[in-house]
DNA sequence: TGTTGTGAATGACTTCACAGCG
DNA sequence: CGCTGTGAAGTCATTCACAACA
């Protein structure tokens, strides 16, 4: 029986990994694993997979493992990535041109619907294919598309204010590339990508020679 | 006393969003804050901050609070990032060009010296002034320059390969923006930067409707 | 007084270990 | 027999709450 306690945040963070991981296993044309294999893989264990897949339901069979597929579909709709989402990208430099362009997004369902800069240069400009739109009508057109998820790819300067206008016009998932702690109302999902403090979480390790 | 017990990988994690906090504050002009103050500002409470830090010294003082500019210093000095880090970047991708010129490495000590690709168009040519190298060159180069830090930004298919090659070189940090979980020997530390696992993190969150 | 640093208490997460089932 | 699903045990992390001190 799947378990009705709240599934601690930690647990909904691998689960992403966890698709990943099967879809590349359904590439290469395998049809089940084990959750042995799987944390192998993935250098972890096959009881955290097991604890971690049983708050959801039981996708597994005894003696047999999991069929991928399955377990693939069920993760999916677990993430609510059964779905589109349509994405609003704010920035338009070098990083928001690699993402807007990023051929990674379309397979997993996101979609970016809409590019905005404030620089008067870019903007009416053509990224990826879509125009890009004057900051100032940001929120405008967030509320308008009901969009739900954006990234910002801006200087750490404007993205508070950019984060606060996608929030006033209805965002409530951000990932953001902007090397600041972004102040958001509770229930607004924020993913922070900071290449600096991604390295610094690794210097520590080195040693100090 | 400071305490004597082994750092626990999450209070790592965090010391690099203290000091980025921190230098904000610095860059406002401030020169004392507290726990309190700090944990306001990145959501979090004083008594994490104060516990965290507690791992590596008494950087305060009662009453007072702490003094930013010594933090700062104290915080780069544990993360060993009081000092210049050379950092090999691989795959001249779109992606790859975003990191060769971002401007927030330089200030914080991270070079990006030596650029590798494996198609024959790009290699020659150069990107944010340096000659874009073969990567059939990339162990030796790495362990010719002693490049402890490196950045992966080429397709999933051939991040493996291309970490395997790093490491062999003596590479012992590595930040991965392929979409894909490295396996590295033990004591090698990895970062990952996928955005679609970490908009898949947050889609589980937003409404079901 | 205000704020740190830290043991103690609480809470969360991971690992163990095995019943149960295919 | 092999592997899942899961309570129970064990470990680790956060929060509490307060002595100490500028």
């Amino acid at each position: 029986m799947a378990s009705q306690k709240p599934v601690p945040r930690i647990v909904v963070s691998r689960l992403p990994v966890y698709l990943r991981a099967l879809q590349h296993m359904a590439q290469e044309g395998k049809v089940v694993t084990s959750s042995q294999e799987l944390a192998q893989r993935l250098g972890t264990t096959s009881a955290q997979i097991r604890k971690d897949l049983s708050y959801f339901g039981e996708f597994g069979r005894q003696g047999m493992g999991y069929e991928i597929g399955y377990l693939m579909q069920q993760l999916r709709r677990i993430l609510h990535v059964d779905r589109e989402w349509p994405v609003a990208l704010v920035g338009a430099g070098d990083l928001g041109h690699a993402l807007a362009n990023y051929a990674g997004f379309p397979p997993e369902g996101f979609r970016i619907v809409a590019v905005f800069d404030n620089d008067p240069k870019k903007i009416g400009q053509t990224m990826a294919g879509l125009t890009i739109q004057d900051s100032a009508h940001l929120r405008e057109v967030i509320a308008r598309e009901r969009l739900k998820v954006a990234i910002i790819a801006v200087p750490a300067s404007g993205a508070q204010a950019v984060a606060d206008e996608l929030v006033a016009g209805g965002v409530r998932a951000i990932l953001n590339y902007a090397p600041i702690t972004l102040n958001v109302p509770e229930g607004v999902q924020v993913q922070y990508v900071d290449p600096v403090v991604h390295l610094q979480r690794m210097t520590f390790y080195l040693d100090d020679e």
